[in-house]
DNA sequence: CGGCATCCGATCAGATACTG
DNA sequence: CAGTATCTGATCGGATGCCG
């Protein structure tokens, strides 16, 4: 089948994930990462501590809780605020621009969660 | 901050990606995958054969391809038609399950090629 | 409490060679 | 053309120990 022409919002695209080497695949994989989705879901109940979302996301460790954390807050997308205090206290939140990529992400999270028997039926269809 | 209580949605939800073993975050890994990505987005142009795909999509290997292929496959979001001739003939398309997730996942690919610049610039801010 | 540094095994992913 | 098989390096990710 023929390649379509791209369309007017393609031409303004400012990145392309179809392209090896542009950055926008660093953003996907920062977002899409295994504890990326669940950090920007989490975030949209609101301000969350670091034991917080530990807690809330089931199997994660301190390590990629920490170094997720820090991906999306280069990104952008989450905001970390530090109380110089003793215990340390951390509070993690979405910035605008996080809220709006959480929506996106949100939304398919949500999808998934929704449509699983449909998914898993169709494994089974095929084991047999 | 309190955990809100459920709602109606949730409670319906057949599938909690907050859960440590739920089956639905082995569909999140294979939708949003490195190459799955591509693949569903890829896909809805139309019809592809597994060459087209891979010209297509900058840097894949044959074998990440395949395995992504067949991933999405097992997971009912991608049709696989086999043409028994010389030389051999595979087309991949989406079936209606997965042009589903593949809106969802497009969403959130074209949010990120859009919004590109304002996370680069997120990052530069951070650099000085 | 909220990290960071180190070590280490598991898994991912590319290159290459081979096949129907 | 569309894969599979194998090998190998790279990266992921968990456990542990330490620190402000």
């Amino acid at each position: 089948m023929e390649t379509r022409a791209p369309s007017l919002t393609e031409q303004m695209r400012n990145g392309n994930l179809f392209a090896e080497q542009c950055p926008s695949r660093d953003v996907l994989k920062h977002v899409t990462s295994r504890w990326g989705v669940l950090i920007l879901v989490a975030l949209q109940g609101g301000t969350h501590r670091f034991s917080d979302l530990r807690r809330k996301m089931g199997g994660v460790s301190e390590k990629m809780l920490a170094q997720t954390l820090q991906w999306l807050e280069a990104d952008g997308f989450v905001n970390r605020k530090s109380y110089p205090v003793v215990p340390p206290h951390v509070e993690y939140s979405l910035t605008p621009l996080g809220e709006e990529v959480s929506e996106k992400v949100a939304a398919l999270a949500d999808w998934i969660e929704g449509n699983l028997p449909k998914v898993m039926a169709s494994r089974n269809e095929r084991d047999a």
